[in-house]
DNA sequence: CAACAAATGAGATGCTTTTGCATTCTGCCA
DNA sequence: TGGCAGAATGCAAAAGCATCTCATTTGTTG
């Protein structure tokens, strides 16, 4: 449950029950090679214009929400409008971002995965998903003046 | 710091650099009386219009803004598109969020707290702000059915 | 390689939130 | 208390993000 993975390919798009296209070929790719591993709908929409693939905007939102059935893919709702989207190698992680640079680091902690789970308990809820997030300034020069 | 606070009034609208205002008294009120404690805008809008009080949408998003830079007022991103908004009373707290039925119960956790820091610490980053939420069944009976 | 279903692109559309501007209201002072 | 300047409001338009529609293109399978 939860185990690793490094590489994605055209055989998890299979697996997934899509068709193997070039957008989603390219679009997993990039997700896979991304620096930040965090990028909006956007961004991967702009990073594959460099890179010379002309794929249209709604191409890509229905690729990424494709993905994140398929359960390739995670999706945030960091503050500021557009959904992040990263892939999903399995291993649940929270994060910490910079709100000067927009640096995102992640993180997991058990102790707090484990108090998260009583709390829940205790109000009677049962535990399906919950989304930390710190906001801050990272370490970076710039960014620590306020 | 971070002390309680029980009712709003005009007096914290002019202090915070404010006009008293019809729209901000009754904002304020239902805000203050609203049942659930978390609501959008549209609650708001809405909620206004079945008390006789017909205020607009975009003075409604306008004083919730306002409000939230005075400290009056907290603002959440759920899940689910609107924005949510709460009276700042000035006790911290995180949220758990019934994804069936949309009941919000709050909670706060010294322990979760304090872990946030020291992740913070040895990422070198300096804590803004934070969001913890968690999503799930509630209790009630009409949303266990999964 | 034909045939069909699935996927894509471009633009329309939907929803939430913000903004521009003419009008109305508040707070303040004479 | 009356009047004024600036602040606030309402409405409609716009902006931002995401999804949908539909004609056309592209995988996949036999
Ligand atoms: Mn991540
Ligand atoms: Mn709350
Ligand atoms: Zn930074
Ligand atoms: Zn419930």
């Amino acid at each position: 449950m939860g185990g690793k993975k490094d590489m994605m390919s055209g055989d998890d798009i299979r697996n997934a029950g899509l068709k193997v296209t070039l957008p989603r070929v390219k679009i997993l790719a990039l997700l896979e090679q991304s620096e930040q591993g965090h990028v909006s709908a956007e961004d991967v929409y702009k990073l594959l214009l460099d890179a010379g693939e002309d794929i249209g905007l709604a191409t890509i939102y229905r690729v990424l929400t494709q993905f994140e059935s398929a359960g390739l893919v995670t999706r945030h709702h960091f503050e500021g409008g557009q959904s992040v989207f990263e892939l999903d190698r399995g291993e649940h992680h929270d994060h910490i971002v910079c709100i000067k640079c927009g640096r995102v680091e992640e993180f997991f902690d058990q102790m707090i995965e484990d108090r998260q789970q009583e709390i829940a308990k205790e109000k009677g809820f049962t535990v399906e998903a919950h989304a930390l997030t710190i906001y801050g300034y990272c370490k970076n020069a710039a960014c620590r003046a306020s």
